[in-house]
DNA sequence: TTTACTGCAAATTATTTGCACGGTT
DNA sequence: AACCGTGCAAATAATTTGCAGTAAA
């Protein structure tokens, strides 16, 4: 378990302390499900920590090789230096191990590759606006759409776990 | 184009006259593309008309050859009996086609494949809840959930032509 | 030293495509 | 007759799995 520190990643509320870094709990949820500590998983979480948004499996491959997207500057806050080539299985297998610990959430956006992103949980979550035109994808959070979904989960004959909210259009790029 | 009678499937408004089965609809708006009336198309629109909600390919190729699940009885109004075996290519071939005529609306549900219904216009269009313990898909639809889209909608950078909204967990067989 | 982690290559699975034939207009 | 629609089999593309070697506890 991370030492408790005030300075250095967490924050101290009156009722509780919490780690405010996604790659802190998830290291230390992997570590409690009995998981040692890879390299390869470790710089997938790592990866996965500092977007904002989901990806594909092949976009963490490319951007831990060292892709030409925007994905660069993968390093810890401590400085380590996770980045490293990892094979596509193993990316495959270690998001589905985040899945299964509810750490990683799949995005389906439409576009036959199936996209992840980390879940937070102090963290108001978002849901996302995919251009069916040239396939951008971006985040979006909107408190009056969770509150409607807050009040009907409770009437659906459903336990409801999660929620996923995929808007399809045109984006301004592509409209124009 | 259809017959205009009160009498068989149309509804006579004020202002406008609508067929009121989508399957009339697909059929004009395939023609109107230019497209002739083959027997597997035509098969597979009657059944997406007789379903109520989404469908894989593969389901829809076990219906139209017989299939001992809950998907009999896919006879028109009229005594119209379409059904007959479909290659799979063709029912994939078939809702493409319905899909790029906004004919039927492809539906995500995390389940590795994907499903396919039809899209009506002059119904309130529903979403889905997805067990992902049993895999069964239920439809819903929610007034304020709508209005919360619409509204989102125009604030986004993006212009919105559809929406999908899923929510996943227990069905109250599974989570008994 | 035991058990998990990882890469590689092969296997699966859903979906798409090429081609030849049969049906519709 | 001209052309679309359809089935079959082969081709793709994403994801999964078997196995052997490597590394963490």
């Amino acid at each position: 378990m991370p030492t408790l520190s005030a300075s250095e990643g967490m924050v101290v509320s009156r009722d509780q302390i919490v780690t405010d870094s996604w790659g802190e709990r998830a290291e230390a949820t992997l570590v409690a499900a009995g998981h040692k500590r890879g390299g390869a998983r470790r710089a997938v979480v790592e990866l996965l920590d500092s977007q904002q948004c989901a990806l594909t499996a092949v976009e963490i491959e490319d951007a831990l090789r060292g892709g030409a997207d925007g994905t660069e500057g993968t390093e810890g806050a401590d400085g380590t230096r996770a980045r490293r080539r990892v094979s596509r299985a193993s990316v495959y297998r270690i998001l589905d191990e985040l899945e299964q610990l509810r750490l990683v959430q799949r995005v389906e956006t439409g576009q036959t590759m199936v996209r992840y992103e980390r879940v937070c949980e102090h963290e108001e979550h978002h849901h996302h606006l995919v251009c069916d035109e040239c396939g951008v994808v971006m985040p979006f959070s909107d408190k009056a759409l969770e509150s409607a979904i807050e009040t009907l989960s409770e009437r659906v004959p459903l336990k409801v776990s999660e929620h996923e909210i995929v808007l399809h259009g045109s984006c301004r790029d592509c409209a124009a």
